[in-house]
DNA sequence: AGGGAAATCCAAAGCGCTTTGGGAATTGCG
DNA sequence: CGCAATTCCCAAAGCGCTTTGGATTTCCCT
């Protein structure tokens, strides 16, 4: 059923029902509802590609993932961020289109979607210090808005990040107030710009506190599981091992708590553990009382909020580009506690 | 740069730089090149929704993701299936749109893509048992595909699914090679297909040695940490508690591992754990030794097989619909051990 | 009753592409 | 050299929608 077969059944003018259907108000309510209800029965919606083609707006929004090339990994936040981001597209009636690729050919895909008009515009994931994409995306003039930040980028642009700096600065303070002195800091890769931040949070506080930042306490990895064990492993080995851990994500965290009963030691008691925790839905952290003490902020309501974002940057082309800086809170669980006497 | 512009710019009709550009062959060697020159300097790719318009097809595949209802949750291995699947459409110049949706819209969402004609066919995904979706599917004449099958549709229709009964039933008989009697199973939500032929497989291997299923080492439902810890907590606690545990999600079997650990047993040792493993990129299980002995079968690798089979069929509308079963490997790792013996 | 404003509706152009149905130029062959 | 077969290219229609620029009808006031 398309527009023609429609008006033709009803006896109107495919003007008339297209306006009837889009809300125009040179349309009396009567003939309205007759339309309206004809459209239901026959269950009728217009073709997205002709109405796009028709209004030059592509109704749709591109996600590019970068799949990190060495590793393979998808990022496990990217499940819920776009399930909250879907949230708001289909409640404005837009499509999600969603390409997964390796760095190196992340370019074309942007310059594809652009040069098709296959987009509105697009969020952009996982930058990185520095990120060319930004950069690329501005000359381009495709509309887009970034899931975390690239410092080291000079022009506004808009985007939306937890204010990492602030939430591991803070943890790490909470960690001094409970006498910890030797606190270590398990990263994701110091090259994402979010990692960059945490560490930068990590170094203000140990420094604000008088301590200067042990290399041997520091690693930086891909997030899994085994990295937070085996980098927690090594760590626990020497004399003067940490008696607090910092940790970039709540799988890698799962790792530090293994690596923590492994050696006959109690989570909370000998060593304190306090994680990021991006409230995915599919890895809670415990139950009323949370597991892990963790800086927490939704991984869903940023997809929400940045698509909004960039909604409205699409809607109002001249508008100064929006910014938003989420606080993490701090909530305290069961891993966290004053740290052991020397004996 | 549109095919006008172009093809004005080059002297040319639009018929000839169209069919230049699309391979026909009623078009000289060096006009093609010269067109494909063109195309390239002034980075030309056409609309894609003029495209469509014109040809009739969308050059897109629709992936609907089922959101648990109840808890929100988003399945954690749907980013790395999409991943496999993104790779298929970009080797053959799909597009893939997502939508992210509760059981509630899901059929209106089916609907209205069919209606829109936004996509040339769809890809399933958490097929429960019964699972309307496939009939009104095939109602509906959108070509589609299921990951997991549907038990109870009587009708063929295209799936792609791991071989989960014989996979269960394989890691039980081989606990009971190794002397276990008592073995648990936590699986997921059994109103999903996969569980349910994960248990048939379970206990067709009990039965098979002469043991009758205990419903006290049954649990089911999503498959958290906290799930797989909380259930094997409450499984070891009675005197005649399971030597063995069969998992269904690694997430899971780091749950289960957890609970084992805090009981001060030794995992592999006192209790042995098998788990499915759908080789998640970020959640590898272990190094080159794995730590969970599993059953793997790696789900991206069936996103990129789903997604071929869906374009043959819809390269093929008349073909009969096909069918893919894949076996899933036993990895022997650590977890598994000798059942201890009753002193 | 008469005039203009308001309310309704419509025909046709245009969005950017593919494709049908030729037409003109070139080639091959007897 | 002449004619048919190729080769190469083109004008125009059509995909399903929106939107411009009227045309017609109804309504309200004086």
């Amino acid at each position: 059923m398309n527009l023609k077969e429609l008006s033709q059944n009803l006896g109107l003018s495919q003007t008339t029902v297209s306006r009837a259907l889009n809300g125009y108000p040179e349309v009396s309510p009567t003939t309205r509802r007759r339309v309206e209800e004809a459209a239901r029965t026959f269950n009728y919606s217009p073709s997205t590609r002709a109405k796009g083609l028709a209004t030059g707006q592509a109704l749709a929004i591109g996600h590019v993932i970068p799949l990190s090339s060495k590793h393979e990994m998808v990022n496990p936040i990217f499940g819920d961020f776009i399930a909250g981001a879907g949230e708001t597209y289909a409640r404005h009636g837009y499509e999600m289109i969603l390409s997964i690729v390796d760095d190196a050919s992340e370019r074309r895909i942007y310059e594809g979607l652009k040069s098709r008009r296959a987009v509105d515009g697009v969020v952009v994931h996982g930058p990185r210090m520095d990120d060319p994409r930004i950069g690329l995306l501005q000359a381009l003039e495709l509309p887009f808005a970034v899931h975390g930040r690239a410092s080291g980028y000079g022009k506004p642009y808009a985007w939306l990040d937890v204010n990492n700096r602030s939430a591991f600065k803070r943890a790490a303070d909470f960690l001094f107030d409970l006498g910890h002195r030797r606190i270590a800091l398990i990263n994701g890769l110091e090259v994402m710009d979010f990692a960059h931040r945490r560490r930068d949070g990590y170094t203000a506080s140990l420094q604000s506190h008088g301590i200067d930042p042990d290399p041997a306490l520091m690693r930086s990895g891909e997030m899994t599981e085994v990295f937070g064990y085996q980098s927690t492993r090594d760590m626990l080995k020497p004399d003067n091992a940490p008696t607090a851990i910092l940790c970039s994500s709540l799988i890698s965290a799962l790792g530090v708590r293994r690596a923590i009963e492994e050696k006959g030691l109690t989570m909370g008691k000998d060593v304190s553990v306090i994680t990021h925790d991006d409230a995915l839905s599919y890895l809670q952290n415990g139950g009323d009382v949370p597991i892990f003490t963790a800086t927490r902020s939704s991984v869903r309501d940023a997809g929400r909020q940045l698509a909004e974002m960039l909604l409205n940057a699409i809607a109002d082309p001249h508008m100064t580009p929006q910014t938003q800086l989420l606080e993490a809170e701090l909530m305290v669980g069961s891993s966290t506690g004053p740290a052991p006497r020397k004996d």
